[in-house]
DNA sequence: CGAACCATGTAACGTGTTACATGATTAG
DNA sequence: CTAATCATGTAACACGTTACATGGTTCG
């Protein structure tokens, strides 16, 4: 139950149609709450049926024409009682993970190209998050809302940060390993 | 499609019943990649019916009677071609980032103190890891599936030791922010 | 006008979660 | 023998993914 506030969170950033919402995704909250369009309308569809969202007026006839949405009220106090809600930690799912423990057993053939994929890709987020964070968190800003959105970020950084640090080292063992 | 792969590897490790397996899900495999007794039935069933495992002749009858599995040589050769096959990194999903985002805009009323409840969680499981490392891979077994293995709980170790740094940080922050 | 693209959706399916059902085994 | 527990499952639903459908707008 956590993309219904995510949209929320979203919509309260700034009202939007679902095509907005979901570019925005791709950017910002889509960093760690990823979302199709289908699924960003069937939630629509139902934060609009609770109570929670509203189509602005403005135009909302038939398919293909573009149709926002605002928060109302009732939405707002919803974001405010799950975000106060405590919840526990899911465990992380990784494939990666899986794998090297699958190779551990079945041997690490055809692994090791894979790992330096991700290690660049992993080094791509990293540049990508540190030029979010020089443009939009120059020192001296200290609202709460920056200072927020600033944590959240760096958690972004540092764990790509990790993931970097520790594929490389992964691959240095590989390098020491017997072959397959 | 790890889920499948998840059990292959447990039942190559060792062959197993479903509980069998649900338990050790719970330590080791499942520390990135849990599953539920129902899912790890309806994959066996899969798994099963697609050749990859069979069940041991020992007793087979009706409900409620243990029935052990073992990988046949499909299941191997299948969880091979997985484990070399190009993967693309799929996006974290982290509802604690989320919330954070949310209280951006609504306010952190009553976040902290889930914040400081997660922080706990996150010294237990280090402290569970860091137990292991001392138990399992004490210095000098270098066996290419000991320095797999070891690999796989090191990743585990720096993401709890992430964790507990940034939640510290974050709860500094919390410290010098007007309340709500 | 036609092609490309924008925007909103539907349908089918796979995976994960929750609640419950049933037979076998063990402890008191 | 009864209750608790072990072990295997079923059913219903929520969420996520993939493929496709349909109407509107823009540009050559």
């Amino acid at each position: 139950m956590s993309l219904p506030h995510a949209i929320l969170t979203a919509l309260l950033e700034r009202p939007s149609a679902g095509l907005d919402l979901t570019r925005r995704f791709d950017r910002s909250i889509g960093y760690f709450w990823s979302a199709s369009h289908q699924q960003i309308y069937r939630e629509l569809g139902k934060l609009e049926a609770e109570g929670f969202i509203r189509a602005l007026p403005a135009a909302q006839p038939t398919r293909g024409q573009k149709k926002s949405y605002e928060v109302l009220p009732a939405g707002r106090a919803e974001l405010e009682r799950w975000t106060a809600a405590a919840q526990d930690p899911k465990p992380h799912r990784d494939t990666l993970l899986l794998r090297l423990r699958a190779a551990a057993v079945v041997g690490t053939e055809g692994l090791e190209a894979d790992l330096r994929r991700h290690l660049d890709l992993h080094r791509r987020q990293l540049a990508e998050y540190e030029e979010i964070e020089e443009r939009d968190f120059p020192p001296g800003n200290d609202s709460a809302q920056a200072r927020l959105q600033h944590l959240v970020l760096r958690a972004g950084i540092e764990l790509e940060t990790f993931w970097t640090q520790w594929l490389t080292e992964a691959l240095e063992e590989f390098a020491g390993l017997p072959d397959s």
